[in-house]
DNA sequence: TGGCTGATGCCCT
DNA sequence: GGGCATCAGCCAA
């Protein structure tokens, strides 16, 4: 219900934007596959790769609506008071879910196989009728690009923090 | 309700 | 060695 896109040229706030390292090698990878990084000594987010090999560009997870497993989730976050609050984060949903660097970073997410599950047994909910679009949050270079989307009046999104600089996209 | 801060370790200069 | 695509708890108002 939420996501930021990073790009492969012209954003400086991308992992991708000094080439390929060991770290970001898997963002220049084949697209469909998970990208995990480590962050501030104790958090890990998820981003999806999203374009074709050789090229960088990723879209950073940062709220899911849980349609499945509660239980799991409210036992590895505790401290969630409500439903809402358990993956409306792209800290948070790693954890309710169970992603780690160690075991889920390079992992490809097109296969039934895959150990992260994506609508393994679900058929895909109705698109949204409209998008929020505003920019991304916690960075400080390009930080003016409109690259933050989210589900409109979704309560499971991280902070509905609309800006003079979101816009709306419909249908 | 909103702002500040400590916790904590990888990554790249 | 400094910065970091975060979070929870605390405090003031």
């Amino acid at each position: 219900v939420e996501v930021e896109a990073y790009l492969g040229e012209n954003d400086l706030a991308a992992h991708s934007a000094r080439g390929i390292t060991p770290r970001t090698r898997v963002i220049f990878g084949p697209p469909g596959h998970a990208y995990v990084y480590f962050i501030y000594g104790m958090y890990e987010c998820l981003n999806l790769v999203a374009e074709p090999e050789g090229q960088a560009g990723c879209v950073l997870i940062r709220a899911l609506e849980p349609l499945d497993g509660l239980e799991s989730m409210r036992r590895r976050r505790p401290s969630a008071k409500r439903d809402v609050d358990l993956m409306n984060g792209p800290g948070k949903l790693t954890l309710a879910m169970g992603i780690r660097r160690a075991d889920h970073n390079g992992c490809d997410l097109t296969v039934k196989s895959s150990p992260i599950a994506v609508m393994r047994d679900r058929k895909a909910p109705p698109p949204a009728e409209e998008i929020v679009v505003t920019p991304r949050i916690g960075i400080n270079v390009s930080a003016d690009l409109p690259l933050r989307f989210f589900v409109r009046n979704c309560p499971y999104v991280s902070a509905i923090r609309t800006s003079a600089k979101s816009s709306v996209i419909k249908g």
